[in-house]
This record gives C-alpha cells, sequence and structure tokens, in this order.
DNA sequence: CTGTTAGCGCATTCAT
DNA sequence: ATGAATGCGCTAACAG
C-alpha cells in the first residue's frame, strides 16, 4: 500500500500539499492538483483511514448491535440505518449479539475500542443491571437503542408504537367476531413484549372481554420451542381459543407449525394475526395477517439521532429523545371472518 | 476516553508496562499486573484499536461485500463468516452493494482505505472488466469471491456446485414424471445462473429430454419482475409446461406470486422446485420443494480461505483454491406425484 | 522484569 | 499557494 508520502514524491509535491487535495481544506492550484492526481492513480493510492483516523480523533463509524441477522426484521433495520449513515458520510458496522448479554458486553467494548462514533443498540434478550450501556454512556459514546427497549434506562430510542400496535391486531380479531383470542409472546422480560402484551389486554378491555390468564402463553424468540407450548396448548379442543394472536415473527412462526402439526387450518378453526412480516406472508395459504413494523425507517430514525448527537457533542445531552413510529396492520386471510357456533362468550 | 499513558500514570508504572500486561508480549510481575489492571478498570480504558492498527499495521478486520442483506440467503453467509472470523479474533464488517457496480467499486475502495485485511466477495449482477477488483488482487489485498463468481477471472472462490444442485432438482421432477419442465433463471450474464442452466439441460439430456428454448425463461433478481414473466409465460393453457424449475430465491418466490395470480396450483396444476429456502418453505400450504444451500458453511470456508491466505503473506500466492460444495434437495408437497392426463412428450 | 523511545500515516498548524 | 514540522496512541525494539 502506497502512502501520502510515495505520491507527493511522485507528483512533486509535498506531503502537505497531497493532504489538502485529499481533504479540500485549502484551495490547490490546478497543476499541482492535477500532478497529484496522475500520482494518485498511478500508485492506486488509498488513503490511510486508520491513520487519518488517529489524527483526527474520528473514524466517521457508526456501529450497530443486533441479536441476529438471519431474522429478517434486522437486516431491513441495518439497511435502513446504513443509508442514513451513507448520507451522512458514515460507514456502519454490523455485528450479531446471538442474545447473549456476554457477547453484547464484549461487542459493545470492542466498537469502543474500534472508536465507533456511535452505537445503535437493538438489546438482546437480558435483563438485570446495564452497567456496559450506562458505562458507554457515561464515557460520552453516543447510543440510541432501537426496537427493544431495556427498562430503567434514560437514553434516546426509536422504536414502534408497540401496545398500540398489538391493540390494533387484537381489536381486528375481536372485530372479526372472535370471541375468545390468546396471545403468544416472547421473553417477558423485554419491554416491547410487555408492551404488546399490555395493547392485548386494552384491546380486549375495550372490547369488554375477560383477559384469561391462561390464554396469555410466555414463549420465547425459538420457532420450535414456542411451536411446542401452542401444539401442547392446542391440542385440547374444548379449551381451544378461537383466535390466536403472535407478538413477534419466530413466535408467529411456531404458532403456524403448532397449526400445521394439530390440523388446524386458518381461519376456519382458528383466526391468526401476528406481529412483523415473515417476507412473504402474502404467498401462504391461506396468507397471513400481520402487523407491518416500519423497519427500515425505524433504522433510518435512530441512526439520524445518533448522527445528531455525534454533532451536537457533550453538551446537547438534554431530555431523552424517543420516538414510537405506528405499525400498519396489512390484513391478509388468516383473519378473514368466519361463520362460528356461537361459543362460550 | 483514557489513554494508556493516563493508565500507566495512575498505575504508576511505564506506558510499556502496560502495553505489555495488555498485548502479553513480555511477562510482568504479579504486583505491577494487578495495579495496572485496577486502573483500567478505574478508568474503564479501551485499548484504541485506531492507534495499534496504525502501529502493528494490522486492522484484524474482514470485510464482505453482499448485494442486499435482506434476502435471506446472505445474512445466512454473514454469520458463517463472523464465526469463522471470531474465531481467529477477526472482526467482520458486512456492505451492501444493492447490486450496483458503481456501489460495490466504492465499498472496495473504502474497505481498503479502511485497511481491513481481506474481503469476502459476492459480486454483484455486474459484467464487464473486473478492474476495480484485480487492482485491490495486485495490491496484495486478499479476496475470496463468494456464491457470485465473475468470469475469467484467477481468484479464490467458495460456492455450491451449482450444475449438479440444478440437475438434481430437474432431474427429480423428471422422476415425478414431469414431460415438459420450464426453468426461470436470474440473469445469465452472472456464472451461477448459466451454470444452473447448464445442470438443466443436462438432467433433460440424460432422460433424453429436448431442451425447448422457449421453456428457457431468463429472468433477474426481482421477485415482481419474474412474477410478471411467468405470469405472462403461464397464461396460455396450451403451451403451458407441466412443471418449472426456479434458479434462486426471488425467481422462486415470483414464480410462487405468479402461480398464485394464474390460479395455478402446485403440485396439481403445475409441479415446482426452487433454488435456496425462503426460510419458511415448509410452511407453505402447499410446501415448497427446494434445493437448499449450506449458506453458513458457505460463509465459513470462505472466511477460513481468506484467512489462511492472510496468513500466508505474499509467497503463497500459487494455484486458486476453489471450493464447491453440495447442495442438498428438500423434497416437499410442491413436487409430489401427480397423476397425469399423457401429455405432449 | 521494567522504562525509554522511535515511528506507523496522516491532518494541521505555522512559516514562507 | 506551498512546505516543514508536530503529535494523535500505541507496539516493539532496545537499554537498563
Amino acid at each position: 500500500m502506497s502512502t501520502i508520502k510515495e505520491v507527493a514524491d511522485l507528483a512533486g509535491v509535498s506531503i502537505g500539499t497531497v493532504s489538502h487535495v485529499l481533504t479540500g481544506s485549502l484551495p490547490v492550484s490546478q497543476q499541482l492538483r492535477a500532478k497529484v492526481e496522475a500520482a494518485i492513480r498511478e500508485l492506486d493510492y488509498h488513503p490511510n483511514h486508520v491513520a487519518r483516523s488517529l489524527k483526527t480523533s474520528k473514524t466517521r463509524t457508526l456501529g450497530i448491535i443486533v441479536p441476529d441477522m438471519t431474522i429478517p426484521f434486522f437486516p431491513r433495520i441495518i439497511r435502513g440505518a446504513e443509508s442514513a449513515a451513507r448520507r451522512s458520510n458514515y460507514s456502519l458496522v454490523a455485528v450479531n449479539s446471538d442474545e447473549s448479554g456476554a457477547r453484547q458486553r464484549d461487542l459493545l467494548s470492542l466498537l469502543r475500542s474500534q472508536r465507533v462514533e456511535g452505537i445503535l443498540l437493538v438489546a438482546g434478550a437480558v435483563s438485570g443491571p446495564h452497567d456496559q450501556i450506562n458505562q458507554a454512556m457515561d464515557s460520552g459514546l453516543p447510543m440510541v437503542c432501537v426496537d427493544r427497549l431495556p427498562e430503567k434506562l434514560e437514553i434516546d430510542s426509536v422504536a414502534v408504537e408497540n401496545s398500540a400496535a398489538a391493540e390494533l391486531g387484537v381489536a381486528h380479531l375481536i372485530a372479526m367476531g372472535h370471541p375468545s383470542i390468546a396471545i403468544v409472546t416472547g421473553p417477558l422480560t423485554l419491554r416491547n413484549e410487555q408492551e404488546r402484551l399490555q395493547g392485548y389486554k386494552q384491546a380486549l378491555r375495550k372490547a369488554g372481554l375477560p383477559a384469561r390468564e391462561e390464554w396469555i402463553w410466555e414463549g420465547n424468540f425459538h420457532a420450535e420451542d414456542v411451536a411446542a407450548i401452542c401444539r401442547d396448548r392446542l391440542r385440547d379442543s374444548s379449551e381451544r381459543p378461537s383466535a390466536l394472536f403472535a407478538t413477534n415473527a419466530p413466535a408467529g412462526l411456531g404458532a403456524l407449525r403448532a397449526f400445521r402439526d394439530c390440523g388446524l387450518r386458518t381461519p376456519q378453526d382458528i383466526g391468526f394475526v401476528t406481529f412483523d412480516e415473515l417476507t412473504v406472508d402474502d404467498l401462504f395459504t391461506p396468507s397471513v395477517t400481520t402487523i407491518v413494523q416500519p423497519a427500515h425507517e425505524i433504522g433510518v430514525r435512530a441512526a439520524e439521532i445518533l448522527l445528531q448527537r455525534i454533532e451536537e457533542g457533550r453538551h446537547g445531552k438534554k431530555e431523552p429523545i424517543t420516538v414510537r413510529l405506528a405499525a400498519t396492520l396489512q390484513i391478509r386471510d388468516s383473519s378473514r371472518f368466519v361463520e362460528r357456533a356461537s361459543s362460550a362468550r
């Protein structure tokens, strides 16, 4: 790899001049500029960002930690954040925490060592104290929580309006005449999942329906586990709800697998609405009614807030910025109205 | 952010000693080590990788360029590469080229400026000369092509055994009694797609079936475009093939949408096999027979080769390493045997 | 074992 | 408008 010095030598100028044409920090005459540019091409010179960063103590890099980017929701967030970052000439490095608290700690530490200028965090499904997060914040590193919101943490955040979104889905099922609606969730240690559960209860309350404890099924983010839970609960036809609401994509997948395994058809045997799109929901037969989150937009907004905080520097640190975006309900077949023998109400 | 000097001062030792406990390059007495570690914790010190990299001219970072990580196939590759990298204490930065040649050039350039030590490249669907790639290689930067293989380029590569995989799928359709099988591909400028087409032809040839030009439908990587193409071709029932083979995930999605729009059911009206899993193929009703690529493994192997090349340094550069992994056929409903009125054979 | 020091490549004063 | 010199934080070579 050639250095700025080699470029300067080849162009017959000083390294200062090369630096000026590179960064545009000072005007350079047409003549020298042309020579320098020729030398750069000749040598296939690529400015060393490492050295530049050391000098300027700016890396123009953002980090984003997601639990697992093979879950389709996260890449969409990442791409949103990436494009917002690129607009401001930043790059984005994305890493996976595997839902592991330890790994998340290591990654936070790694990103700090790499001197990213800000971090977008989709927190893993861990509870407990957020020492690591607080430390990072205390050090003045801007950080924005995305989607998953750690409890009791004064921090900027961008997420969907969870409660309202869940309410939307459940109200729809109620409107379709379902008298008994169960909910299958992810880990209730996560605030999102709690809020979605709240939305579910809210919808029932508004409709004057009882919220029965035995219809709240706490699951996790593993489709197979959720499938097992649902199979277990759905087996007994006498105590089966008329519809099921899933609060996240893996849970939704698990529920669908359970339906298949139990020989249940939607919407005839059981109504179904799920959070998060599976990217191909429209192709399922029957197609799946889904609460669609604006994932790309979430990424964009989060990155924009982060960049704003970076620009502000250490002064602007007043109130946390809290953005809540609306989800939309994509109504498809799985929640269609079906004439029912009047069930227990 | 505190520096090594502050740690040294607080611990009452020299900065050299701190460096030694950090890197383990030289032994340090229990006493001083303890003091240093205390100071590190006290200051929440995070070694500056930027400075370290500048000094050692090693970033311990790999880059991977994919066309679009919202396509489920790519995150799986990335995670494979990430875990292989991590085993060797490297980090991985993943970026999207959007299938754009210009963007791919910029990213290659950016990664070089960031001094990544090696690059995994899933080339965009661009033809033309590979100046940029060659330049990077010439500069001594190790590079491994993944999945998409640029033509006429002597370079390490990891991909699936495309021809054999396609042959597997088509032979299966033939075995299920399909007399007339169409194929819908991505851009045939890509070697993969060509090879898959070859496999299709090979399977027909071995079965003594004719390869008819009008049953080779060249598409692209946009599901909607492919859907339009398929709708167009499938409309006329007299000239409709008895089965369709799709060579990539977006094409497969497009085909499924076209089936839906044309009111065709699989496997009764048309047999169907597609390349790449959609992550939820098993949930479709009917479920979709799929050629499953070992995406994670592809990522792992590619990263391992890259790391090996990095270790070799500039000497080892002999033959390109070419890894071709086998795909497997996941037989599901969409290709099930169906009694047919004998069609034109 | 521990301390001192040179220099990685660059942006940026400060002179000129 | 251009060039010379300084130092960002760290590792590694060397001296003690």
